[in-house]
DNA sequence: AGTAAGTGGAGAATTAACTTCCATTTCCCC
DNA sequence: GGGGAAATGGAAGTTAATTCTCCACTTACT
């Protein structure tokens, strides 16, 4: 018995650690191609290597999800602990939404992580109890500093979240960017006080948004 | 050959006759709880029918989903009429969202029909060419009464229906009327100018909505 | 060179939906 | 009320997607 600790009693064998970081960097695609419905076929397909390989490397998705997300997770709440720390408390809160909304959008299966996939949900269980109380700081600023309207709560932050990335994904490569004209009304829509209207991202591709949602789908002679 | 018609030869059998209007009542009913994706068996089930039943009536779930939304969909032509016709151009915009963003909140079927479900596809279609001037001239209105932002045009509109009809279905069956607080805040970014927030709908349930979002998706041990 | 570690990919197991078949029941008209 | 066409139910065939396992073979390490 000379092993130390309970996991990984020995050194991972050279290609061993080779084939786990092909798969890491092929689950990163793919997950944020398709989301985390992707399947783990699919996956080791990227990756060049047997199904078999990947299931004894990451024993399911769960592992596979945390070990690729963790980081990602991790980053959210730097972010909103810079955006707290940040001197003007609207721009703070701005500059949350814009880099966390940018993320998701740009990375379906990040997206999937945040709103609550079920391959992912003690990861984010831990990542919310972190988040939400900085998130409840950047509101409580803004609403302070008059910018922010009194009656918004930390869920509809949630909410709002969830609504703009729907526009993430496959919609965000059809008509890339789009989601910041959304986020620009809904902004204009929690300031206290507004004269005129701010200058929203422009529209194009908009008009494709629903057929992209078809294409997703699958196609249905 | 003494048929006269290629359809319907003959007049059903009575107990034919009642079959049917037990499947589209079992279908309206399914189809707004669990939105289109429902399996014709499932429905089948819900109306005390075999399934053969229901393929004999409707040879597809397309053929099933057209009998069943084309009047909604009608209704929704006839909304954004009324809307135009209304004296004040702001409150006629904001009529017809409430209205159709009810409507499609309250049936998760018929959110997917207005999203853009493969079953719905050429219902759809002529619905569009006949919806789509009618609110173009909503807009213009309100934007020419000064109203409503310039800078909006008919896609948004869409989009926009779309994000907050993310709110329908099982979430808005925890959080009932929670979409309407959304609608406030973008009705608010969506004026040309203003002194302070609307008054929303409140945001009691809003916590719980991601967790409605999961338990809608497979438990998963 | 020997042996433990690692590999690939076919295929078993599962789940789920759509669709068809046909022996049986029900209605309609005479 | 009886004969024949119409309608029925639900079991079973079909197709498809996904997860996960098995084992004969290859590769790395000492």
């Amino acid at each position: 018995m000379k092993c130390v600790s309970s996991a990984s009693l020995r050194p991972l064998r050279a290609d061993a650690v080779r084939n786990r970081e092909k798969i890491l960097r092929a689950a990163a695609w793919v997950f944020a191609q398709r989301g985390l419905d992707a399947t783990l076929d699919e996956i080791a397909d990227a990756a060049e290597v047997g199904v078999a390989t990947l299931y004894r490397r990451f024993p399911d998705k769960d592992a596979l999800v945390a070990a690729l997300f963790e980081n990602s997770i991790n980053e959210f709440a730097a972010i909103a602990e810079r955006a707290r720390d940040m001197h003007d408390s609207w721009e703070g809160f701005v500059w949350f939404l814009e880099e966390a909304l940018d993320r998701q959008c740009v990375n379906r299966g990040l997206r999937d992580v945040v709103v609550g996939s079920p391959y992912a949900q003690e990861i984010m269980a831990s990542a919310k109890a972190r988040i939400v109380p900085v998130v409840m700081d950047l509101i409580q600023r803004a609403q302070r500093d008059g910018y922010l309207r009194a009656d918004l709560v930390e869920a509809d932050v949630s909410v709002l979240e969830m609504m703009i990335s729907s526009l993430g994904g496959e919609v965000n490569q059809f008509a890339p960017g789009l989601w910041r004209r959304y986020l620009g009304i809904i902004l204009d829509g929690l300031v206290v006080q507004r004269e005129a209207p701010s200058e929203l991202a422009p529209s194009q591709g908009g008009e494709l948004v629903l057929n992209a949602l078809h294409a997703s789908k699958h196609a249905h002679a």
